[in-house]
DNA sequence: CCAAAAGTGTTCATAGTACACCCATGT
DNA sequence: ACATGGGTGTACTATGAACACTTTTGG
């Protein structure tokens, strides 16, 4: 019965298209894998799958990340549907991309490998197939302005981290170099972060102090409308 | 052969819903109809229709907007797509959603008429069907920063508008009041109008100067980076 | 003549920006 | 001892925010 409603209009593949952003050496990475099946076979492309009939566009777009990941509960947004009549170059498909922004030290080498995934520097993206690249520009733009508004940033970050880490991170995220002192200073007015005890070595001798989230004042800042355009 | 590749997979309806907000009097008014098909008949709802195999999702959309305007080429963008399972009671549909600002004056009751459409104030929306309110209250937030990036208020008004028109709208997509002598300040400042030397006096017994405007000024300042945070 | 909306500048507070030197430590 | 990256404060500038009175004219 509720079938007969719509009867008269035509069905499509749906996909998702998952842009993961991770960050590393003062860069932001994406994670692409090659092709395994055809159309396009071998060629790079997003992570990405078809939505099956049970579940929501969100729920296949968590699936996805879970599956390439294995890691449950991600940060992770939509960013659009891209419904071109011949962006994929097999059958009709349309496409809804979602971004979702993780700590790189989460993978090992064994999860990417058992996908063919790897990391790639965003300055140094291969061609992509149909408009994968088209959605990494169009996430990328969200990203700057999304990071301004609300301290998503972090979700790209180990659960310590340094404040030269975080400074390059948003530099990363800009496109653009920041003055420490001012960066400092901004993140010192917010009070968001609790500094730890501890120092990290790994990028200098004198090492840099550790910090973490103060979740608290985190959610405050969220809520009364978040400022962080440097 | 092409169809082998994702035999497997499910396919599904596909709709475009249109958010089409208007300006009047103060207030802000989104374009509603009386469903005229099952099921939800009788209830309001945004405007939509299906994706056809031919057309992309975008062309969908335009032609929803043509189809219930008369007008071509209207500004539109997308906000996104909405995915879950059962957010059509009729069957199971993925809809993507589009805004669009128009002038109000533009529409000829007949043309409203002849679609079951009327104009609503956003502060006084009804129950809409399946997630349709969701989707106004997207649009309204994605408004309110985009009004600040780019001057996409002034697809708003009529060609000619005085400055007390703008302001309202700017205080109407804000949902707050503003300072007179601030808002013009910045105005000048921005320099993207052009003065008339015609008053209109539809609002006040002095009447108030016309402006367009300018498109060239206008086309600088999007492409310089935009800033019209009130 | 008066009600109702249009128009017009200045002052103050805040936030952003520019800028240079010392510190700690592993090699 | 030195090279490398970490850490700190101040002065200037620009921007946003608050604020009140005069002008015009239709009724």
């Amino acid at each position: 019965m509720s079938a007969a409603f719509y009867q008269d209009e035509v069905k499509f593949y749906v996909a998702v298209d998952c842009i993961i952003l991770g960050f590393n050496n003062k860069e932001l990475n994406v994670l692409l894998y090659k092709r395994s099946f055809e159309p396009m076979k071998g060629q790079w492309s997003l992570m990405g799958g078809f939505v099956k009939s049970g579940e929501s566009v969100d729920e296949a777009a968590s699936r996805v990340l879970t599956d390439c990941t294995g890691i449950e509960h991600l940060f992770m947004e939509q960013i659009g549907a891209y419904g071109d009549v011949s962006r994929d170059l097999g059958e009709r498909v349309i496409s809804v991309a979602y971004y979702s922004l993780v700590n790189m030290n989460d993978f090992s080498p064994e999860i990417l490998e058992s996908h063919n995934a790897t990391w790639t520097k965003i300055s140094e993206l291969p061609d992509l197939i149909f408009d994968h690249n088209q959605m990494i520009n169009d996430t990328l733009s969200v990203l700057k302005k999304k990071a301004a508004s609300r301290p998503i940033g972090f979700n790209l970050l180990p659960e310590q981290f340094t404040l030269p880490q975080l400074q390059t991170l948003y530099e990363a995220i800009y496109q653009t170099l920041l003055d420490k002192r001012n960066f400092r200073k901004k993140l010192n007015a917010m009070d968001i972060l609790e500094k730890l005890d501890i120092k990290d070595k790994k990028s200098s001798k004198r090492g840099a102090f550790l910090y973490k989230f103060n979740e608290k004042k985190y959610n405050k800042w969220v809520e009364q409308g978040f400022d962080f355009s440097l």
